[in-house]
RNA sequence: GGUCACGUAGCUCAGAUGGAUAGAGCAACUGCCUUCUAAGCAGUUGGUCACAGGUUCGAAUCCUGUCGUGAUCACCA
């Protein structure tokens, strides 16, 4: 379609050479939005420079041209409001489903535009902190970077789907000192919860111990909060564990590995049941030492400065960005430095960086950025890229995780759906006997779809009966779709074959429709690609989904006598169930044969 | 205050490179299961595209300003 649509404006702009000596390089040609009008467009009110006489008379000129050389595909036009409208042959149609049947249904070899020389391209997404549970902030992370990752595959990049484990820092070092007093002694095992939903509990008892003994201080002292907090025992008793974890303490160590395996074997069982994978695992327990290496070097070079605390900060804009505390130990920015050496040591090439990381970070990103202008390294600014999101909020607010309030936990949801799905598919239909893994299916599509579908740019203000419906566009719809094309073709036994020239009448609007939708298919992909936005092609996908449901109920496909239509409907059902299972690997959307 | 997002139907959202009469879903109200799976289909109702200017043949889309919402500006991550 698209060298179609380049043949076009070939012509177009020959011919306005020709006629009135005038050059342009590209001339404006769309499909049309009304059925009315036609089926492509060429807007000739877009070369400003001819006069309205000129332009009507060179459209209905043009006009003539094209439908005499391509009378195959193009048997009508008309000039409307200065819209030269063409409309498609049926034979243009025929000709894509005979093309597929040829190709014994390859789509990649029907696409063929998917080439990009195998150049790499590492996706870092989910990144979780070892002190508690997946949340749906976590959620909307990881779909947005699983997807991302699947389309970037798709056009033919070679992708390394990359997370990162903040298994390191202060915040770790709170689980630790809280089991140390709080929990001494316990496991997961012993309160029969999920292992990282007790590393969450150890977390969430520090923050509150820490949020009393700091109001105490503020109370007793009549000081603020800030100001209580240098007097805060706790915080020294964690800082001092920082030291001590990074000077290799042996207790240190023993509390702190112990801890973060109780939270991957948690986060495990998560990322299973949302089939959620990761091509490889970085530790940044592993990665901040050479961050605080390249540190180092970089004071020789004069680009970051130590201060008269021993502190080592970098100047960004006129303000001091600390990289290491007086104290020597890291921060996040300088684990993220090390972990991009590590990378770059690790692949000799990379084509690009994408971070998955929530728009609260924009500025820390613009900070990193900038450090890897001025340190030299074997990868340029244009190759990085943060694909920020917005926040996932809650009751109307952002999810502050701190305490542990007003935050739902990805294994919550995922419970709360398979109990939802159960339900409604109780209402809908009777018996309800052995289908749990399906309803599973169906529950794990239902919130994937949920979060994917929107923009990433947005807020999403959850709440549950939303994010519980199961009615319009949501993940069950397209599973829906799947389910009925693929009942149909199971219960065929017919063989297709070649439609000829005198059965091109037997399609009509509903099988033309999706057709058009299908050939669109390598654009949306790369435009959801180089958009960084997975919400373009999730609506493409329901978009074709409608359609294929309204040609489904208007139309017969198996129960009708004519065999000549029943092989084309029968051949475009194939066409759709090999575009539906690709869209749906995609989207992470399970695909189910049967409800 | 600086920077960055967002503002489209009662609600949730689509509207790429400016194009013709701004589209879906939910909710509300009508129809359609003896016929390939009704979590569906067909239809009705619902819009000053936050506001004001500008750019041009043409603006929800680009530019400027105003208002509103949110994020961010840490020896947190």
């Amino acid at each position: 379609m698209n060298k179609f649509i380049k043949k076009l404006n070939k012509i177009s702009i020959k011919l306005l050479y020709n006629m009135y000596n005038i050059k342009i390089e590209k001339i404006n040609i769309l499909y049309t939005k009304n059925y009315n009008y036609g089926d492509i467009s060429i807007i000739i009110s877009s070369i400003f420079c001819l006069k309205d006489k000129e332009k009507k008379k060179f459209g209905i000129y043009l006009g003539n041209y094209i439908i005499k050389k391509f009378k195959k595909y193009i048997y009508k036009y008309n000039f409307k409001n200065n819209f030269l409208n063409f409309f498609l042959t049926n034979y243009f149609y025929i000709e894509i489903i005979n093309k597929f049947l040829k190709l014994n249904f390859n789509i990649n070899k029907f696409i063929n535009d998917v080439n990009n020389n195998n150049k790499l391209i590492i996706i870092d997404y989910s990144s979780p902190n070892t002190n508690k549970p997946l949340h749906i902030g976590h959620l909307r992370n990881m779909l947005i970077g699983n997807t991302i990752s699947n389309i970037y595959y798709e056009l033919g990049y070679k992708v390394i789907k990359s997370q990162i484990i903040n298994d390191r820092g202060i915040h770790i070092c709170k689980s630790i000192v809280s089991w140390k007093l709080f929990f001494n002694g316990i496991t997961p095992l012993s309160y029969n919860i999920k292992s990282d939903h007790f590393v969450g509990k150890l977390y969430f008892k520090f923050e509150k111990e820490l949020n009393k003994e700091i109001k105490n201080i503020s109370y007793k002292y009549n000081i603020n909060n800030e100001k209580a907090k240098k007097l805060s025992k706790l915080l020294i008793i964690v800082n001092d564990e920082l030291v001590k974890w990074e000077n290799n303490n042996t207790n240190s160590i023993y509390i702190w590995k112990m801890i973060n395996l109780w939270a991957y074997k948690g986060f495990k069982k998560t990322y299973n049941a949302l089939n959620i994978k990761f091509d490889e695992i970085i530790y940044e327990s592993k990665t901040y030492i050479i961050g605080k290496k390249i540190i180092n070097k970089g004071i020789k070079n004069k680009i970051f400065f130590l201060d008269k605390d021993k502190s080592v900060y970098f100047l960004f804009k006129k303000k001091k960005i600390i990289l290491l505390r007086s104290n020597g130990t890291s921060l996040y920015i300088t684990q993220e430095i090390g972990t991009l050496i590590y990378r770059l040591k690790k692949y000799k090439k990379i084509h690009l960086l994408i971070y998955v990381v929530g728009n609260e970070q924009i500025y820390h990103f613009n900070i990193l950025f900038e450090i890897v202008k001025k340190i030299n390294l074997s990868i340029k600014n244009n190759n990085l890229f943060h694909l920020s999101y917005n926040s996932v909020n809650f009751l109307g607010k952002k999810i502050k995780s701190r305490y542990g309030k007003n935050i739902i936990f990805i294994d919550d949801l995922i419970d709360k759906m398979y109990i939802n799905v159960i339900k409604k598919f109780k209402e809908k239909k009777k018996k309800y006997n052995n289908k749990k893994k399906i309803l599973k299916l169906i529950s794990i599509g239902a919130i994937k779809y949920q979060f994917i579908k929107i923009n990433p740019n947005k807020i999403i203000d959850f709440n549950f009966d939303k994010c519980l419906e199961l009615k319009g566009n949501t993940g069950i719809y397209i599973q829906y779709t799947y389910v009925r094309i693929y009942s149909i073709l199971k219960k065929n036994k017919n063989k297709y074959f070649i439609i000829k020239k005198k059965h091109i009448n037997l399609i009509k609007k509903n099988e033309k429709d999706i057709l058009k939708n299908i050939i669109e298919y390598p654009n949306i992909i790369n435009k959801s690609a180089y958009k960084y936005d997975p919400s373009i092609f999730t609506n493409y996908v329901y978009d074709l989904s409608k359609k294929i449901n309204v040609f489904y109920q208007n139309n017969k496909i198996i129960n009708i006598k004519n065999i000549y239509k029943k092989n084309i409907r029968l051949i475009i059902c194939n066409i759709i169930l090999k575009f539906l299972d690709k869209s749906m690997k995609i989207l992470g959307i399970p695909i189910i044969k049967k409800i």
